[in-house]
DNA sequence: GACCTGCTGCGGTATG
């Protein structure tokens, strides 16, 4: 380690830790590779450090700090971030320490050190592009605008090293696959440019967060070649020391069964607000921070101006105002979602509190993290379920936690439409020059999301990024590359057929998609944020809702923009409701919760939440069975709503959503049934005014693995699953023409341009790659295929156990609550509310469990009864498939 | 006896 360095290390009584210094070494040998580390222990510190040892070594052998690497002038680190905020962030920090070996200034010429982001001025733009900085922090969205264009590709043709933070944020995305792709970019830039001939081959290091693959988060980094077969796995040596407590409800008997909202538990956490000097309070949405937000100001006016509320929805510079006074040490507490998961680099705050469920392994450590976010100290949460059987999820968790059994993250591949949009950016960067396809497809399949790549898959791509493939071949905007043959050569070169397609084509770089909202602000016209159009759909003016931890009245909406003003002397408001996608618990909380539950079924309630919840499992016990490992455990119910089987397979939502459907189209194929179904983490529910008896081989058959393709193409509304994530290919392959920044461009319209390619596509062109993509989108987002087929195959193994039973179980209790809710989510709460009690005191109370069993058993319902089931009107109709989104 | 939810992230241009 350079001298510099040391001594600033010594001045500040640090040792570097032996990974970071193993980090060093690889990074001066040349390699690449992976640092793994939780939050806080020094990670960034692992990369930056090779970066400016190798800098200072270069002086000292005498050449320039900016540019000059074997002659030519050019970025020589690009250090990629998946936020902006972290970036401004990172900046900071290196420059700093930049500062500690030196490196600030030489001879009048500094050091460079920039930022690339969509914050970036032109003129900071334009600068960059005559004069590269040495260090470029940059996103991924930046670095592939970059490379579009033909002056920054020479630049970049200088890198030597790159370094990716947060990895495993990108990874398992599309935004990961852009960053594939553009890695094999640079790289093929720099073998060709200084990087190369300066004899050191490009490095790449990832920066991670505790993955459960950690190969493939390697494959997908690098790529296929040498530097891959070379690389380097660095795992932190930094002992992590978690401390997770949950607050245990005080009255557990009146403890809800189901719900997510928790504000039971305020008192509690209030308590818990107030004996720190500063806290992050954790909700899973952003209406539920809404509301906490209310809550807590409610209940203890005296915290109004210290308490501050954060979540995605919020205008920019709300939340860059309440991330400003959370670092100035401002606020006693932040109320926020996952828009604090990281991002900001806080001083480590006093405390964290999780509301609810945190759903994943992963993401529980992760906001631990922000506390205590320092090497050596300890990171700590407070977990508050907010229903029972979370007091099981969070025990399960913290097991999880301490025996490393962390999420996956499985790398995307075959993106398409991520490819498509790549290609048309090469062709932008290769400007008059043009692009060889063959060379475009050798790097692409460098990478691990295209290695598999045939021939024909990129040569359709070619033929769709040229001219919109075979439907829209006669639409002038789809002639979007032109041929050019080199005269001497022969070679087919292609180039983008006018600058205005340039432009667009930047304009539209980047594969996060989101439903478009409506702009809220007050009359004034400071904008507060965005809610989604369909929830102010619902409003008319004058109405009163909550936002932005305020009661607004909404004025009017003008030009996709809701006008409000404040609310005073109101009592209640709505909660907007967002749409958003239901985060299913993970399959390794889901497994760690199955072992939970067969300890309890033994006997062992050892840990305090154990403990607490002991009544509600032991009911479970006794008026049906507990759900573990080897077991799957099936409910039956009658009761006045009809016929109720409930089924616990704890493989989380999509794949309950998935295999109730499955479940009651191939039962309905044995005798007709119409079903009302319900799903949650737990397992499914399904209702039919008819009895149907299955014995446990007869479940055997409607669960099982074969076919499963088949019939959940019979039962599942593909199609129009598939028109819909049609929506987000459609954007990202350069479809749809991207609105210029700042301009609204209503939900309708979007869906539907992207509706009618996908019609048109269908009919005309329906060998449409982008079509297959969407459908095979479909089958493992949201129905999450694979953990599906891998559910059933268990299930296959399982033991059947079936339980009649008298009454709602605790298990089933959430299931039975979250299907009213859909059907009655048109009234008005108070009625359905006054419906739902009436319903379970009927269900509870009046039918006779053997009674039930008995005439299973029997195979028929006699007549009588089975009219009286219908007289009272409660006929169910059948809920279709459904996704809430959009 | 019990019920009011639904994440995050990015991106364009520019002369004198």
């Amino acid at each position: 380690m350079i001298d510099a360095l040391r001594r600033e290390f010594a001045r500040r009584g640090w040792e570097p830790f032996a990974f970071q210094k193993a980090t060093w070494d690889a990074y001066g040998r040349g390699e690449s590779g992976l640092v793994q580390a939780q939050t806080g222990t020094g990670k960034t510190l692992a990369a930056w450090g090779g970066m400016l040892i190798e800098e200072c070594g270069r002086r000292e052998a005498g050449e320039g700090v900016r540019g000059k690497a074997g002659g030519k002038t050019g970025i020589r680190y690009l250090w990629l971030t998946p936020m902006r905020a972290l970036a401004g962030d990172t900046h900071k920090s290196l420059v700093e320490a930049a500062g500690w070996v030196g490196l600030g200034a030489e001879g009048g010429e500094a050091f460079g050190i920039e930022l690339r982001t969509g914050d970036t001025s032109s003129a900071m733009k334009v600068r960059q592009r005559d004069k590269p900085p040495a260090v470029l922090i940059t996103t991924p969205e930046s670095l592939s605008v970059m490379l579009s264009y033909p002056v920054m590709r020479e630049h970049l043709a200088a890198v030597r090293g790159v370094v990716v933070d947060e990895w495993h944020e990108l990874l398992g995305t599309k935004r990961g696959v852009q960053t594939e792709l553009c890695l094999a970019a640079v790289r093929g830039l720099a073998a060709g440019g200084a990087g190369g001939a300066d004899g050191a081959a490009m490095r790449v290091w990832g920066l991670s967060a505790t993955v459960g693959n950690t190969g493939q988060a390697l494959d997908a980094l690098l790529g296929s070649g040498p530097q891959r077969e070379r690389a380097r796995l660095v795992t932190s040596d930094v002992g992590k020391e978690y401390r997770f407590e949950v607050l245990i409800p005080e009255a557990i008997e009146r403890f809800p069964w189901a719900g997510h909202l928790g504000i039971r538990m305020l008192e509690p956490v209030l308590a818990r607000i107030e004996s720190a000097a500063s806290t992050l309070v954790f909700t899973n949405t952003r209406s539920q921070s809404e509301i906490w937000f209310q809550s807590i100001l409610r209940a203890r006016p005296d915290l109004i101006g210290q308490v501050a509320i954060h979540h995605g929805s919020l205008d920019r510079d709300v939340r860059t105002r309440v991330e400003e006074m959370v670092k100035g040490g401002k606020l006693r507490a932040v109320v926020c979602t996952s828009s604090l998961d990281l991002g900001v680099d806080f001083p480590p705050v006093d405390q964290v509190i999780q509301i609810g469920s945190p759903k994943g392994v992963a993401r529980l450590v992760q906001r631990a993290g922000r506390s205590g976010h320092q090497p050596g100290r300890v990171s700590s949460i407070v977990c508050v379920p907010t229903n029972a059987l979370e007091l099981v999820e969070f025990a399960a968790a913290r097991d999880a936690v301490m025996s490393r059994e962390i999420e996956t993250r499985e790398a995307l591949t075959m993106s398409l439409d991520v490819l498509c949009q790549h290609i048309l950016t090469t062709a932008c960067g290769s400007g008059p020059e043009g692009m060889s396809a063959e060379a475009l497809r050798d790097e692409v399949r460098t990478t691990h999301a295209f290695a598999g790549m045939s021939d024909e898959q990129f040569g359709w791509a070619m033929d769709f990024a040229r001219q919109g493939g075979q439907a829209l071949t006669a639409y002038g905007r789809f002639a979007r590359l032109v041929e050019r043959v080199d005269e001497q050569t022969g070679e087919v070169r292609y180039v983008v057929a006018n600058q205005p397609l340039v432009k667009l084509h930047r304009l539209g770089i980047g594969t996060i998609t989101s439903d478009p909202a409506m702009k809220v602000t007050t009359r004034g016209g400071a904008v507060l944020g965005t809610i989604e159009e369909g929830f102010i759909a619902k409003l008319s003016p004058g109405d009163v809702f909550v936002f932005s931890g305020r009661r607004l009245r909404l004025v009017k909406v003008h030009q996709m923009t809701a006008i409000t003003e404040p609310a005073l002397n109101v009592k209640s408001g709505m909660v907007p409701a967002w749409a958003g996608t239901r985060m299913p618990l993970s399959h390794e909380l889901a497994e760690a919760v199955k072992v939970k539950l067969a300890a309890a079924d033994g006997g062992d309630f050892a840990s305090a939440e154990m403990a607490a919840v002991r009544p509600l499992l032991e009911l479970q016990q006794a008026w049906s069975a507990l759900p573990k490992p080897g077991t799957l455990v099936i409910e039956r119910l009658r009761s006045r709503e009809g016929y109720h089987a409930f089924v616990y397979p704890l493989a989380g939502r999509l794949v309950h959503e998935g295999l109730v459907a499955l479940a009651a189209y191939r039962i309905a194929a044995r005798s007709p049934h119409t079903f009302s179904m319900s799903a949650s983490d737990y397992g499914f529910e399904l209702l039919s005014q008819t009895p149907f008896d299955l014995d446990a081989g007869a479940w055997r058959e409607v669960l099982a693995a074969e076919r499963l393709t088949e019939d959940l193409l019979g039962c599942v509304n593909q199609a129009e699953l598939a028109r819909r994530q049609f929506r987000e290919i459609a954007r990202i392959a350069g479809l749809i023409v991207p609105s210029y920044p700042g301009q609204a461009r209503s939900a309708r319209s979007l869906q539907a341009s992207s509706e009618l390619f996908f019609d048109v596509f269908s009919e005309f062109d329906p060998q449409n790659m982008l079509l297959g993509q969407a459908r095979r989108e479909v089958m493992e987002r949201q129905l999450e295929f694979g953990r599906m087929k891998r559910a059933l195959e268990a299930i296959g193994r399982m033991e059947i156990v079936i339980k009649a039973v008298p009454k709602l179980t605790p298990f089933a209790f959430p299931l039975w609550v979250d299907r009213l809710r859909s059907q009655l989510s048109s009234e008005k709460v108070e009625d359905r509310i006054a419906r739902m009690i009436g319903h379970l005191e009927d269900a509870a109370g009046t039918v006779a469990e053997p009674e039930f069993a008995d005439l299973q058993d029997a195979g028929e319902l006699p007549s009588k009864a089975r009219r009286g089931r219908r007289a009272d009107g409660k006929t169910k109709a059948k809920v279709p498939w459904r996704r809430p989104r959009l």
